[in-house]
DNA sequence: AAGTGGTCTAGACCACCGA
DNA sequence: CGGTGGTCTAGACCACTTC
């Protein structure tokens, strides 16, 4: 380990130790949920001292890539779908409650080409050729109730191939741990950009107000573990009561 | 320090070195871009080893509490405007260009008991008397020689007395290294809550745009480094081609 | 060259979990 | 009880800044 791997990328040991970890992580010999050998097995698998080996693993828990439990060992980060709408629903009434939102899947298709392939925006964000192959799902989400979201969103073809042929019931209504179940994609970061835009026609119609009233536009990439962009998402919202919610630096 | 404070608070050493440098920060025994003394010298004093000084020191500087500088030193944070608006400021094209924003103060002035004392929302959020002494500022920020905000910010009188005495023109256009500079208020981490309106007359005007055009509308209230909330602003801002950015985990 | 922070080690002991 | 992660130590050596 030592000086074999010290010119791959970063000098500091312990991040050598970290990215390998990691690369294994996504190579999917440990899967979510599994817990990885103790710190005294891996330290003496790399060659490095427990301190470095902790460092590397303290690092990566506090990205959410794992996750500690005292006593009982460490294991790869699993996004139940408590956590992962913790995480990224970022929607909440004002004194912080949280209700959680259900959603109704509307439609999902597939597109290549000329029919529909990806369009300049999603192959800019993807990384891919403009007409690549693309997924893309509608949804309507719904909090306590009543239609807060109409959302749309894509997926590019390669990562996510068969989803189009899923019946739309049984996709779940949380997106993220299904992804990382069924395709072994965890969503670990995302990057929103949000406006006030006026409710169109659809907005209006699947949310139950009048068009032109103002919504909340959040536009959403999403990030794997290694940093590759894998969803695209759209949402057009409602804010009467409910508030986009964002904590700065810490 | 072993025994002595161990029952304190939180049980770790490490935290409780932490604790006491930050409380010694807010006193004032080092003041913002001050150098401390150095690693060996801390943990002598503390009584501690290099290597648990060091994790209370690097969680103050994950925290943004402190800078180091190999080979000279660690200094106590010090918030340039360039940091500042980096931080706090969430507005920028889709392409992530910033521009930077310039803002013209309208007015400032204070209130107290019946006389536009703390609003009920006010008392809520800084922890004081409904009536008690508050200050209130209003500006407009542009940004490429446009209007792009209409800001009303609300302060607790009793921790910057003085400041609407102050001539408005010479108050400058970055608030928060003014607050650090002339009241230590050190400005570490603030919430917002972000909703889309419709503008009113006022921001109409100011704004350039008609009444009724949607608004985004964000809400923040900022701590200090001592997690006391210390600022509450309201601003009202068109988003033609600029977005409310957000980075969700990491 | 002297002084600072950054990395790494080896080993001790504590706190928690589960059989 | 044995095994896990969490804390803490003492000391070595490296990298960077400043004189």
């Amino acid at each position: 380990m030592k000086e074999a791997m010290r010119t791959l990328k970063s000098n500091p040991l312990y991040k050598l130790v970290k990215e390998s970890i990691l690369a294994r992580i996504a190579d999917g010999e440990w899967a979510p949920g599994t817990f990885l050998p103790c710190e005294t097995a891996l330290a003496g698998e790399y060659q490095v001292s427990h301190g470095t080996l902790r460092r590397a693993l303290n690092e990566l828990t506090r990205e959410h890539r794992l996750t500690r439990y005292q006593g009982k060992g460490t294991a790869v980060a699993i996004l139940d779908s408590h956590q992962a709408l913790f995480k990224f629903f970022q929607i909440r009434s004002k004194d912080g409650g949280r209700s959680l939102p259900t959603s109704k899947n509307l439609m999902i298709y597939s597109g290549v080409g000329d029919r529909e392939g990806a369009t300049e925006e999603e192959s800019r964000t993807f990384g891919i050729e403009p007409g690549a192959a693309v997924i893309r799902m509608r949804r309507v989400r719904f909090i306590d109730q009543r239609p807060l979201c109409n959302e749309y969103i894509s997926l590019p073809g390669a990562i996510f191939q068969g989803i189009e042929d899923v019946p739309l019931e049984t996709i779940p209504n949380t997106l993220y741990d299904y992804f990382q179940q069924r395709f072994n994609v965890t969503i670990s970061s995302a990057k929103e950009w949000v406006s006030a835009v006026r409710a169109d026609v659809d907005d209006a119609k699947v949310l139950e107000i009048e068009a032109g009233t103002p919504v909340l536009r959040v536009e959403r990439v999403c990030f794997d573990i290694m940093g590759k962009p894998v969803e695209r998402r759209v949402s057009n919202m409602h804010t009467d009561g409910y508030y986009y919610y964002s904590e700065l630096a810490g």
